[in-house]
DNA sequence: GTTGCAATTGTGCAAGCGTATAATTGGATG
DNA sequence: CATCCAATTATACGCTTGCACAATTGCAAC
């Protein structure tokens, strides 16, 4: 009570105070949703007061959509990562590339929390949708590719067949790892995908599971 | 202001105003998340004052729980009945049940916003993830099931994958048909999620298709 | 019909929300 | 080392939330 001293503070670069937030913001929408993710509670845990918030948002949607966007970005760029780091063998890229997707840590309960805690201001909010119609797309603009570079013999509507079908396995196995992780045990959903998109494409990756784990 | 009235009401049956009140809930979280679901809406949406759900629900969790199990065991349901009402051959059961997940009314938004609206409670409260748990092994049952009664030879352990893997398929696909339904023209995803099915089982499904439609 | 009681409505409260805005202060500049 | 301004903190407001509880009323039983 004597002591009404302020909080010291250090001042930090725009770009670093802006991902601070958006850090902060996305851990409590991957625990608990949209709603977790108050003014308070971000500024809480990125170590700052609620008015800087105002400061570097005009809204808290405003920062809703940066995080959305931040999180997007990251995932294109891990993405991006496997591929880069992948053999130059069509059948094994395209394995790296579906393993990576179904094993840790892309399939971990907190992702999910985040993809279903902003699914729904996704479909509501026309700039939302617009990044993730732009992001949903390029990753299997990107499956389409690996598949098509398959030394076989395919025509454009097969190969978007195709690459729908793989991207569904892939999204659902994804689902159903988070969902439920003690259903299954270690490496079995890397597996399953592997055989399955394989079998969608009449192609064997499961010979290539030994270059990847 | 000069009169005061209150409002006039009907005593109804406790089973009645208790599945008023789900309904209600269901159609708020479909379309704004649980945080959308606030005990006034609730109210206003089912025709009744906020002091009455009190009366029937201890909380408001507790009334959240209620229509998680309502909506599953309407999910539930729905799939009886689609197997009750298809044919005996395997064949045809397999593809009436691998379509009937991939079109209206099974592939809608709502049904997308219901989901994500619950995924976040079920995963933290252990009651409901043992209802999500039971109903989605019970699906995946249904599924292996539909699966062993193909005229093919296969042991146990591959059913399971197989099942797994065919479950993956219709959840991605009912999950993008959802979150991009301009994405894909109309009964695309039906088709793709046949063919993939029948590719994972390697038997042909699209022979079946026209019984369907 | 009158009575009785559960079903229903109405009112109020403490807590938390997003946001606006005033008051401070860190640190670069000269 | 004094100046100055943007970065940061602090305070306050109006609104909504879930919940508790008191006041009414429909309706069945007698």
């Amino acid at each position: 009570m004597t002591t009404g001293e302020r909080k010291p503070y250090k001042r930090v670069g725009e770009e670093v105070r802006r991902e601070t937030m958006i850090a902060a913001a996305l851990e409590l929408i991957a625990e608990g949703g949209i709603a977790a993710a108050t003014v308070r509670a971000i500024a809480q845990k990125a170590g700052i007061t609620p008015g800087l918030i105002r400061h570097y948002f005009r809204s808290k949607e405003d920062l809703t959509r940066a995080a959305y966007q931040s999180l997007m970005e990251r995932m294109t760029l891990a993405n991006a990562i496997v591929l880069d780091t992948a053999s130059d063998e069509p059948k094994a890229r395209l394995a790296a590339f579906v393993a990576a997707a179904l094993r840790p840590p892309v399939v971990d309960p907190a992702s999910m929390g985040l993809w279903a805690g902003f699914i729904l201001s996704v479909q509501r909010d026309p700039e939302l949708r617009e990044v993730h119609r732009v992001t949903y797309l390029g990753y299997r603009d990107v499956l389409q590719g690996l598949i098509a570079a398959l030394p076989r013999e395919a025509d454009a509507a097969r190969l978007r067949a195709e690459a729908i079908a793989c991207n569904g396995v892939i999204d659902g196995l994804w689902l159903e790892a988070c969902a439920l992780p003690e259903a299954f045990v270690k490496d079995e959903l890397a597996e399953i995908g592997l055989r399955s998109v394989g079998a969608n494409l009449g192609v064997n990756l499961l010979t290539e599971i030994e270059i990847i784990s």
